[in-house]
DNA sequence: CGCACCCTCATCCCTTGGTAGGAGACGCCA
DNA sequence: TGGCGTCTCCTACCAAGGGATGAGGGTGCG
């Protein structure tokens, strides 16, 4: 006899969950509440909670505001995402704060049936197309292990690949940079790439971005 | 009929996997090498391969170095990683990798085949009772998606675009951002054209500089 | 002196970024 | 109901970015 609890403010969704839960799960009772508030109160009222399935775009809880205050609240209680994004990143978001399962709108009927019989069987439930996507080449950076070998790469640039950064970083083309410094546009392009074989950057947006982490020293002074 | 290779340079916990793998899994072969040089070498000259089981303390490969390694190297093959280390953040860190799951090597025997049954069919496996334990404290810190409060009078871009606008603000490419949306790379276009046009930029580097000047919440967040 | 490194500029070539225009689907609202 | 905005995707085109390579001239150093 399970007993589960839905906070989503969709009174469509929440009725197909309903009819997917009454359908395939025998003894399960399903609870609803359309915001945060009410979740929080039912869940202190009614302490025989198995689940709670979440969604992320309540009234009073944007995101993964509403899963960090239950997990704060009442640790003790699982909760499972359900939502209607898929970015991979998000899925690991909610993961990391203690989420154990993510259901994307999306799913189908009996994949969704069989992503609550496992959690509730105490196992995680990720959904696979999502997964299984390649991760973005930066996801290495939100690593929680990064070794900080990862300085002296900005000490490694020259005098004039470092003046070429910082106008990268306000902005500018290359033509711009180059008439800015009185130099080719060739030339600046040469700096370029030289900048983003030594930042291990893809393109000059990344390099920015890893410039802007390691704090290039005196880089973005306005002019 | 499925072919997995196990890299693990611990010829007893090889064997041991072997014997599992023979035992409950019909019409599966099962590949052996002790190091990461020898997986790659393996993977690249015999391209039925379904899955990887990749040790995280190889000789030649130290964490999850070895995952990132493979991960470049041919983003195509699933791996599953097999460890001794029961962190719940090295755990988070694989998959965030694009690992297909994590398997502690005290998993029993039965749930072992389960769990190589799980990922074999498209799904993730992460270990439930290490997943299900509260998630430290600080582990807000790493997340991308801090939610909103309250908005700028920023040329009003509407949540796919600042969607857009951010992962732009971490160096990715269109092709990336359209992969990360699940979008058509077409479409990111034309909300970065958007963007360029709400913002009076000239290209993505400026409208990024322009975004960072004016406060885009949350748009620089570590990851 | 030779050598290494940097700055300079060039050419070829391919990829990415950005614009323009159009179009279908959806939801919201008057 | 019709209009409006957003999101989606497409084709086509042109500009910009970036890799690879070569090469001349400058400086500093052993």
């Amino acid at each position: 006899m399970y007993s589960l609890l839905v906070a989503d403010d969709h009174p469509l969704f929440r009725d197909a969950l309903h009819a997917v839960v009454s359908a395939g799960l025998a003894d399960t009772q399903l609870f609803e509440t359309d915001n945060l508030a009410g979740a929080i109160h039912f869940i202190e009222a009614h302490d025989g909670l198995d689940l709670l399935l979440l969604d992320l775009s309540l009234p009073d809880a944007e995101g993964l505001e509403g899963l960090k205050t239950l997990r704060t609240h009442c640790p003790w209680l699982p909760v499972a995402i359900v939502s209607a994004h898929q970015e991979r990143q998000l899925v690991l978001d909610a993961i990391t704060l203690g989420a154990v399962g993510y259901i994307p709108k999306s799913t189908p009927r009996e994949q969704l049936l069989a992503a609550l019989t496992q959690i509730l069987q105490g196992q995680l439930y990720l959904p696979a197309d999502i997964m299984r996507r390649p991760p973005p080449p930066n996801a290495a950076r939100s690593l929680s292990a990064v070794p900080a070998e990862k300085q002296m790469r900005l000490a490694r640039l020259t005098d004039k690949q470092q003046d070429v950064l910082r106008y990268m970083a306000q902005g500018m083309s290359n033509k711009q940079i180059a008439r800015e410094l009185s130099i080719a546009e060739t030339t600046v392009k040469t700096h370029v790439s030289a900048i983003l074989r030594k930042l291990g950057a893809t393109s000059r947006v990344h390099a920015i971005v890893i410039a802007s982490e390691e704090e290039l020293p005196h880089s973005f002074a306005k002019r």
